[in-house]
DNA sequence: TTGTAAGCGTTATCAT
DNA sequence: ATGATAACGCTTACAA
């Protein structure tokens, strides 16, 4: 019986191993009946006898049958899979930065994938080659410039996170860091704060810095490259090493902007480690409004970032290159921080 | 020339719509060569002449075209994609337990597309029903029984997170509750504590409580339902309701210990904010172990998990179900928790 | 080096 | 109500 289908049967020598996954053929020939009554059954749709649908059914049922989706996804079109790629699942921003883009991937039926890429650019590249094959668009933060990205992406559209224009042709979600940084430099000057430092995160003078470097030269106040450390890691650790070089070089600031709120904790802490005040001797400002700022002692003064905005522009505009509309840059999308004063200063 | 090709060309009444997705036939016609040497330039196997090569790339790159990942997929086995449903984003638990599933399937080469069902038993129904055609296999949390379960899996394989094998016939990976809490009230006991406390996290008794349960009555501490506070939410706000609720019921107690550490974190806010002071006046332990609790005042005494661990044992689960082994229960594979003494208790 | 043919597992269309 | 047949877009033999 059934001689013509020469299927090469598992040799069956590991006694459980993965079997081949039964297909909508084996279903029918279970069952008696055609694929592509299978197919009706399976999807539920009318014109099928009750009778036999519930015995396709079962024929299903024991045989372990699940619709290839690769097969389907060729048939049925309109499966869309974005590529997410995130620097550090670790820090508290980016699990909300992918919490706004999983939403709004969602509310439009699109799956997301995520990469955790740890900081390391070998692994963004890494990550783009594989989601070059299994997505259709990719989100994400990334370091190499638009060359080396565009070699690795295959013509696969690309939405980049937090970067301004000058620093990408690609489309991009930004955040206005000198309308930021503008309100974050107003408030500690109106402290009274004429001598401030800033621990940056990134070595190249990026949004921050630039916005930092302007508003403390517009306002006439000292500052040179001894008045900026660099952190090494966005973290609290990186924050009391960068501090405490920023300290070193430059014992009389009164105040700090951090690049970002766990860099500015570790900031309060290694200032009061070194026995200063937090916000009397010198203030600390922080830039993300994690909510861990509201617990840290002081509370921590900070430029609030709408993190799932951020995440939901960024599907909008992978929408938008979809639809061969023309894609934003990163002023054009963008998400503008907001002041939150509490303790820090 | 190529009349037969009734190709359904787009109507062009959008002047940039999303046109209909080249494929490796369009490219062999544009380069004048057979889809079989498209494939071999795309996939650059050797047997092919570097010139046809170029000039087959040049025609792909000018009609943007990427190979389809579904026929692919149909053809090329072992794609394997793995769906993660986790509740909740903002709580900095579950991104750590995502970092370890991912990272334990990038190692096999596999995908993960994630899910945030923000602890809505009808959204992780939801994301059940979509993974279920889309992955070959789902971690997460879920709260709906097993049969429920069953019926929006359709047949795949799951790993349930943070279940006993009392609570579920799937395959799953635990937390030792009764080991991590053994250690916590033993550390209370130490410390002279007699009227210990909890906040709690889940209604029905899950194993934390049960555990804190036995653990109370063995040392002969006085118990009922009144030293046992519910938070609705799994947050800071939710442990500072809880922690007033529990002074209300209970004032003499001298420690708690909480279902979590962000509710721990509020129940130090509330009982501060009441006036007492932590550790001296009460004593509160953590459970999770969040780098979060370090930073606050006083720094968390809690019972450390490791998170990331919990995600990639998730993930060999889900290898050895797809192996056809032996799937483990939440004791066979769990995490244990390990007390860690900072300044709360 | 290149092309032809067969199949991967499904669904849609059109008969029956 | 059910079945045949033709796609869907790609790769892997096998020929030429």
């Amino acid at each position: 019986m059934w001689s013509d289908n020469q299927q090469r049967e598992p040799q069956d020598g590991a006694p459980d191993g993965p079997r081949r996954r039964a297909t909508i053929h084996d279903v029918a020939r279970l069952a008696g009946v055609s694929r592509q009554t299978v197919s009706r059954a399976v999807n539920d749709k009318g014109e099928i006898d009750p009778a036999t649908k519930e015995r396709v059914l079962e024929a299903a049922r024991l045989l372990d049958y699940r619709p290839s989706r690769f097969a389907r996804g060729l048939v049925r079109k309109g499966t869309v899979t974005v590529g997410l790629v995130i620097p550090d699942l670790k820090n508290p921003f980016f699990p909300e930065v992918a919490a706004g883009v999983l939403e709004a991937a969602e509310q439009r039926g699109w799956q997301v994938v995520v990469w955790d890429s740890r900081i390391d650019e070998a692994r963004e590249r890494e990550a783009l080659d594989v989601l070059s094959h299994q997505a259709d668009a990719v989100v994400g933060y990334f370091k190499d410039p638009d060359d080396v990205l565009t070699q690795h992406l295959g013509g696969m559209p690309l939405v980049l996170l937090e970067r301004g224009p000058q620093q990408t042709g690609f489309a991009a979600v930004g955040i206005d860091a000198a309308a930021g940084v503008a309100q974050g430099i107003a408030h500690l000057l109106d402290a009274g704060h004429r001598r401030i430092g800033m621990l940056d995160g990134v070595h190249g003078p990026g949004p921050r810095r630039l916005a930092f470097l302007e508003q403390v030269r517009r306002h006439g106040l000292p500052v040179d490259e001894s008045w900026i450390a660099m952190c090494a890691e966005h973290s609290v650790a990186g924050g009391e090493a960068g501090m405490d070089q920023l300290l070193d070089a430059q014992p009389e600031i009164t105040a700090v902007f951090a690049f970002n709120d766990l860099i500015a904790i570790g900031a309060v802490r290694a200032a009061r480690r070194r026995g200063r005040r937090v916000p009397e001797d010198l203030a600390v400002l922080g830039f993300d409004g994690l909510a861990l700022g509201e617990l840290v002692e002081p509370a921590l003064t900070t430029l609030h970032i709408d993190k799932r905005q951020l995440g939901r522009l960024a599907v909008e505009q992978v929408a938008r290159l979809r639809a061969g509309e023309e894609p934003m840059n990163g002023t054009e999308a963008s998400v503008v921080p907001e002041l939150v004063v509490r303790a820090s200063a």
